[in-house]
DNA sequence: AAGTGGTCTAGACCACTAT
DNA sequence: TAGTGGTCTAGACCACTTT
């Protein structure tokens, strides 16, 4: 059974024409009227019937290759693509969520040291082994709950001091992005499965060799130079990634 | 020091006017040339020093924001963005590099078992308790080494048995995709860190209480109704997701 | 040859921000 | 008023696939 595409644009919205053609395909698409591997009325087609430039339906199909949905092949069509793992990501920004009420959450200063370079930090900055560096350590809270460990490693730069604001950030987002620096140009992070060790578990409050998420993070400045080295630990109880594929609504 | 934009638009090239132009605007910030929060040249500016069209340049301007690498205000200016969580994804397909070979990676089905649903299988696959399901377990190896162990409960449809081509996926993709099937419309994934049990160490041939990594996952048809709830596990020694942010290259 | 996706133009019009 | 981002048009031209 196919059903006609009936929605028609308005054009008083206050939405662009080229989100609501987006909208209505994704509607259809996702009502069943155009399963997985069926083909969409063409480009020429979508533009007469809903009145608009090839332009407008161009970019509307862009969106929808882009989330995932649709694919094209020229000279054939444009096709509902299945549910794959194209776009299975699992955001960062979902952590934000296991704090119930952000203002709940507070950053505490544990240490701050002068110190040298091990082996395993000074290739990790790329720099010799002896060389000095600052070593933080940070706990993350919410309700009083210790949940997040954070450990830093940064370049001791004597020309750029670290001034107070930069190790005192109340925000994760702040220490994700690199304590709000905006010299940083780039950075990696690695998330793997771990067991609390037993220092970590007693910061944490809790059970010696539970379940906890790490996450490894290096930030890089404007001149590709390691700046920061450091993870994030997690009691694996508080801590999950949600996300979702196909056509939700 | 604000240094120019040099590069110059190649009409003859196979790559298209607005990708290259993406590609210059993204160069020179990388380069340090734009510095976070700094503003671009304006898009008639740009229009006119590589001799585009609006539309084009728009186009250009649209990929930069969806990547998270500037932020556009209207009637002000377009602005390079300080490296943000935005785009912070840990993409699921990162989960097959850790099998060095894919041609080396099994499916082994372990069982199947058409059995009962208890309560917590009922609730997830919005059934009532006693209703008929069917159970498999999969193993999942590489190079002989067993990785992953899957389990997965299935809605029995007796107007739809399964045929055994959908049982014995023999890709990773097939697998987290519901087996090939294209009939499922979307799909719910949680990542958490967890121990392996027992049984599941047994299989997995590692110690038990080893940290591992376990991926949940629902799968919903296009009348929403949920055909498939069941989890992969992961010895966590076995499997990393990596993610970048920021401008690399 | 006809139909499909895909890029690009040159301008129009609007909304917002600065001055 | 002048400059900025933002949408949209109506057609041109190209590459590819099908018949």
């Amino acid at each position: 059974m196919i059903k006609l595409l009936t929605d028609l644009i308005d054009r008083d919205s206050f939405e662009p024409a080229y989100v609501q053609l987006v909208n209505i395909i994704r509607k259809h698409i996702a009502s069943g009227a155009f399963l997985p591997g069926s083909k969409l009325p063409s480009e020429s087609a979508l533009r007469k019937k809903y009145g608009v430039s090839p332009m407008t339906v161009r970019r509307a199909i862009n969106i929808l290759i882009e989330k995932g949905i649709v694919d094209t092949i020229q000279g054939k069509g444009t096709f509902v693509k299945a549910m794959d793992l194209g776009n299975f990501a699992f955001q960062l920004n979902e952590l934000q969520s296991i704090f119930s009420d952000r203002e709940k959450t507070s950053i505490k200063l544990l240490k701050v040291n002068l110190a040298f370079a091990d082996d395993q930090i000074a290739s990790k900055l790329g720099i010799s082994k002896g060389d000095r560096i600052i070593n933080i350590r940070r706990l993350i809270s919410n309700n009083d709950e210790p949940i997040i460990l954070n450990v830093e490693n940064l370049l001791y730069d004597p020309l750029r001091p670290l001034v107070e604001s930069e190790m005192e950030v109340t925000n994760l987002g702040g220490l994700l992005t690199g304590n709000g620096k905006t010299d940083l140009k780039k950075g990696e992070f690695t998330i793997e499965a771990a067991m609390l060790h037993e220092e970590e578990s007693k910061v944490l409050d809790a059970p010696p060799l539970a379940p906890a998420v790490r996450l490894e993070h290096v930030f890089f400045d404007f001149e590709d130079q390691p700046t920061s080295w450091g993870w994030f630990i997690c009691r694996g109880d508080r801590m999950k990634f949600s996300t979702k594929v196909g056509i939700w609504e």
